[in-house]
DNA sequence: TTGTAAGCGTTATCAG
DNA sequence: CTGATAACGCTTACAA
């Protein structure tokens, strides 16, 4: 009677029909506590039967089944992940950075991009909520707090790249205002006088934060600011700005709210015929690899985004862990890239105090 | 006695405490078979009693347990992907289509990228066999043989990418051999006679099946290929590539098996001065959003990742329902993208039969 | 239309 | 060191 069961485990396995903990400890003789025990590294266990348990599970292909774990353990083992419409390098090295974050915690990533508006993202959150123990949000939504709400406190919520002043959470993000202010001060201190800016989306924070950092260099300089131009963080918006100052008047700079927008301005300037950065000088925000590669190289600010996301993922871990971390938003500086579009010389060291300019 | 619950049931809502559906059968005075079939829309329930339950759910911001769940009807709701390790619009756009697939079904996402080598691969899959309803997995392995194997029948698996002779396996593939053949032959027929090509890795089956298709059209055009130099798949090799070339002399094209490298060898020849496509003409593959906007406009084959990631999801899915769907590899043809780096004038009807060379 | 109760597969407590 | 057995939260016959 007894010998036949390794017949029929074997068929089992072959069969790939579902096989549970009582099937492995049918198979190797003991109650499916020790099978527990055994495949949980359980002291408790002599070795012997931990080794008798274990090959038996091998040869049966047996796989703990997820949910009745979690139903017992109270958790999952998973950390959600909720991100905007998000493109390119920007998008695939974020969830780089989040991947190895979980992975190298040994936990799993339950992924959700948005492609729309915030009820949606709320909706996901919730559907998320019980299948992971906690969540890392990307929202681009002035009014996240929502988000938070959502959740309801009910697991660890950590934010990336939404600076807030929400008294409890965990934040993430780069400084905009900062690399911004930065980027903005570089084109000032090499003579440019009137500088655009091309802004991004008006309920964006990153574009709002950018935005600022700009204006305030000019604040700073005690220098009026150039005039302001919509846009949404697409090549194209940033390509339409600046036809518009082709037709109004061309500054002396361009500073595009990120890389994408910056290139579309590029392209309409070369279009025109207009010389980068001899009669217009440009600068971008993000780094993304192209802006090294177009013609010429793009100032621009690097953003340390998969390092973020990695971060963001262990700091989600460590909450759900039971560590206390002091809330509040961690801000990471973006480094200021200096290349050839904002009509810097690198070899020399210092900007000069002015300049001479082709066009009045 | 009774009136005291609903301060109760408020509290934990506010405190976050886990609230069951134990606790709102309570509050709503009803059975939790009851509540259980109000939630899933059983019609088996009377208007109001759900209307009733609907609101205290809503109230106690109840969210099912998605473990309990599982357990209770056998199945996640979730498909689990895995993926190589990608890079820049090339991922991210699988990724949208992806999640399209998956949120256009009712089916979240559990994500699993980064994947060294295939040992690695395997344990991943081995952990998301128990968490997820069906698989799609993206393998540039050449054994990825192996990793049906690891899942061992216990769920669905559909293959992206990796076109093979298995013989239960649905998949969804990008035709390599065909989108290579064509390029190559357009350059041969605009009269290139010494075409190089700069591979992928050894074992990547995409990067095979693209050589194999710059051979062919060799062969079908009675022309001998030119030199075949090793790559990566990376921007560097590509230059690397091109370096080498420019040593031992360059030949008339150069058909980089992807944009990267394209990229990567359109850097090296500008920098030593050589005119594309003037004096070498160049092709990629994949057609990344930098490839129009490289100078010149990169001659490419463009393949519908994201569409292909959406359908591999939806078949996904369908098998996990249960439809029978008859196994196979569904190969998408790309589409040829002749632009200004092969030297090919577009506004020309026919390829010219010989063409004169300022090198010899 | 509703309630009762038996699973679903694991882990953990408590005896042996 | 090992074995019963009671949770864990939900769905679904089966009864009422």
């Amino acid at each position: 009677l007894e010998g036949g069961r390794s017949g029929v485990g074997r068929a089992r396995a072959i069969a790939g029909a579902k096989v549970t903990i009582r099937d492995v400890a049918r198979m190797a003789e003991v109650s499916v506590a020790t099978v527990s025990r055994a495949l949980n590294e359980s002291s408790t266990v002599s070795v012997e039967t931990r080794n008798h348990v274990l090959r038996i599970a091998g040869e049966l292909d047996f796989v703990p089944h997820a949910g009745a774990r979690s139903l017992s353990l109270r958790r999952t083992d998973t950390i959600g992940v909720l991100l905007p419409d998000l493109h390119g390098e920007y998008f695939s090295e974020l969830i780089r950075g989040l991947d190895l974050g979980a992975r190298g915690n040994g936990q799993h990533l339950l992924l959700s991009a948005l492609h729309g508006d915030i009820g949606e993202a709320i909706a996901a959150l919730r559907t998320m909520r019980s299948r992971v123990d906690g969540l890392v949000v990307m929202s681009p939504f002035a009014q996240s707090e929502l988000l938070a709400e959502a959740v309801n406190g009910a697991i660890p919520l950590v934010r990336l790249n939404s600076r807030d002043s929400s008294r409890s959470a965990s934040c993430f993000a780069i400084d905009n205002y900062l690399g911004a202010f930065e980027i903005a001060q570089h084109l000032i201190a090499w003579g440019h006088s009137r500088i655009a800016f091309v802004a991004g989306p008006a309920d964006n924070l990153d574009a709002r934060d950018r935005l600022r950092g700009f204006k305030d260099a000019h604040a700073r300089a005690g220098q009026a600011a150039g005039p302001v131009l919509a846009g949404d963080f697409r090549e194209e918006s940033g390509f339409a700005a600046a036809a518009r100052l082709l037709e109004a008047g061309l500054p002396d700079a361009i500073f595009a709210a990120n890389d994408a927008m910056a290139i579309g301005c590029l392209q309409a300037l070369k279009y025109a015929g207009v010389a980068v950065p001899a009669e217009v000088a440009l600068a971008g925000f993000d780094d993304i690899p192209m802006a090294r590669l177009v013609d010429p190289p793009l100032t621009t600010a690097r953003v340390p985004i998969a390092e973020i996301g990695r971060l963001a993922v262990e700091c989600c871990v460590e909450l759900v862990r039971g560590r206390v971390i002091t809330p509040g938003c961690r801000l990471f500086a973006p480094e200021l890239l200096i290349r050839a579009s904002s009509g810097a010389n690198q070899g020399q060291a210092a900007p000069p105090r002015t300049r001479m300019r082709g066009r009045s």
